[in-house]
DNA sequence: TTACTAACGGATAATTATTATCTACCAAGG
DNA sequence: CCTTGGTAGATAATAATTATCCGTTAGTAA
């Protein structure tokens, strides 16, 4: 948990602005840990700044994102992808175009399964990020 | 890769109907192995079954899922969800009410990277998907 | 084959999540 | 303070997905 002193620090860093809205947004999401949407934290927000637009907070966190200030939980690019492949296998996405690769790998099907209170799991699979061999030479793609 | 004997053979085992829309949407998605969302399996499909509904597609994309013949790519229930911790963590997702945990432990912060040609790997996280504690216990939970 | 019926498919409206646009206003530096 | 570029709020627009409604089809039995 960061001061203030700290928060206002970081966004001189990256000559960023602060503004009341972005200290708040980035308090309250700072202040859970139930990974909220963009729509829970307007939620909670709303009840101190009942001016605050949802648009600021999904603004806002893209902004943060932006300044590596928070992260967003890993997924596809906003669509939901299929798989008729049902033995167990990992992905590897390109963060540029979205493109996902089958990764398989038997060093991966087994991890250490940690110790969550009360949560049973029934399986996992490893997510990894980076650059597709298009995206990685030629920048700027957006083609899949 | 089934032949449509077997393809046959899993929806009489399920006892669901078995159409000509389900079974080209199955057959399309199998012979790709790019993860195509509803709307990429749409665009090919329409060019053999001009008639087709994209909403047909995702009714079988569910339909196939529910019985177990597709997989999702993982992803956090539809909604982007945000955290302000940027250490290297992983997640423990319920299957059920789409709760997220935070999963700290070090063994899983360094896995096996597989050989992929031309992807540059830049980090990897580890989903576990499970049942929370709440709906452990209270099945049909819908509340985070 | 034919007939029956529950479930399905297609068209489209509705909903949900997110992003873009536009104007007044505020934060940071002089 | 005072200027100025970036920002916040309101709202429209877009994208992804789901629901609704009704004619049609798959699966079963005669």
């Amino acid at each position: 948990m960061k001061t203030r002193e700290e928060i206002r620090g970081f966004f001189k860093a990256k000559q960023v602005p602060l503004t009341h809205q972005r200290l708040a947004v980035y308090e309250e999401l700072a202040g859970r840990k139930d990974h909220p949407s963009a729509e829970a934290l307007y939620e909670s927000l709303k009840q101190n700044y009942p001016s605050l637009s949802l648009a600021t907070v999904y603004k806002t966190l893209q902004t943060l994102h932006d300044m590596g200030m928070v992260s967003r939980v890993p997924s596809p690019i906003s669509q939901a992808r299929y798989d008729a492949c049902m033995a167990v296998h990992h992905h590897a996405v390109c963060v540029s175009c979205g493109k996902i690769v089958d990764v398989f790998d038997p060093r991966l099907d087994s991890v250490a399964v940690p110790s969550l209170p009360g949560f049973k799991v029934s399986g996992h699979s490893v997510h990894f990020q980076g650059r597709c061999a298009r995206c990685g030479k030629a920048d700027r793609s957006k083609t899949n």
